[in-house]
DNA sequence: CCCTAACGTTAGTGCGTCCAATGTTAGGCT
DNA sequence: AGCCTAACATTGGACGCACTAACGTTAGGG
């Protein structure tokens, strides 16, 4: 069964998400967090519509991880003038400290995750998976 | 965000379980039952704790997992006479069966799956994933 | 002989992904 | 203008997988 590069992929891709989970989970939050907050940063504002297209998550899971995000002060939703039906997210001051904290705990899962590869092979990785995602997510 | 692996493998991965849960669902399977069948056929009868062991499912899921296969005829459970407190798992002749079934099933999802890459890349990817999984499950 | 460890089982948690249904608002078509 | 369809935010639910805690039973070593 170890020949299998699905069954490979699940299971690095466990202990990646048991590592992000653990390196998350001790500053209080979740892989949600930090891909919202991370998109924001880098994109900017944006209406949930399209936060969940930028980050992959479900608008309906995306309803969630913003009422956390906002009630902890991270985040702010309001009317859109120009679109009665959009909420724009935008980032606290509050946020863009914790988006910086929570990159630091991204960077340091990264190594964790990465450690037996020298950077070349790092590379070599995210290449092939860009690949395979760009694929699939082309649907 | 796209540049952090963790985030391109928990997508890829992501797409990947849409992939296995969609190509055994179709058969009224899902991974777990793969994981069991293929670990039976390659590696013999066992034990439900040796079992968990080789799968890296947990105990707990495992019972489950094995409930669903024994009613459906695929698996058995029998006393281990040289220890009672050990059942032995072992394949039916329809558990067999079926094995190789979703086997072909996981062939193909695999060929759906890294659809862009050469066989060549498949190797690079595999191995990289591969000395990933040995550090981590190193503990 | 007792203590500890292994085994199978039940129950419950959390995260991430996904679907279905609802009410509201925008915008294009006629 | 009015209608219809699509986009938007939200709710409530489901499922797969990983993981923890607790329990009773059995093996085996000190």
């Amino acid at each position: 069964m170890d020949h299998l590069p699905s069954w490979l992929l699940s299971q690095v891709s466990s202990h990646a998400h048991r590592l992000v989970t653990e390196g998350f989970g001790a500053a209080g939050a979740r892989g949600y967090h930090y891909r919202l907050l991370d998109s924001l940063v880098t994109g900017g504002p944006a209406s949930q519509a399209a936060l969940g297209r930028r980050t992959g998550i479900y608008l309906s899971d995306l309803v969630g991880a913003l009422n956390e995000l906002e009630s902890a002060g991270f985040v702010r939703r309001s009317a859109d003038p120009a679109d009665k039906r959009r909420n724009v997210v935008s980032l606290t001051a509050a946020g863009r400290e914790r988006a910086a904290e929570l990159g630091e705990r991204a960077a340091a899962i990264q190594d964790e995750l990465l450690a037996p590869l020298s950077a070349a092979e790092r590379e070599q990785l995210t290449g092939l998976l860009r690949r395979l995602l760009d694929h699939h997510a082309a649907r």
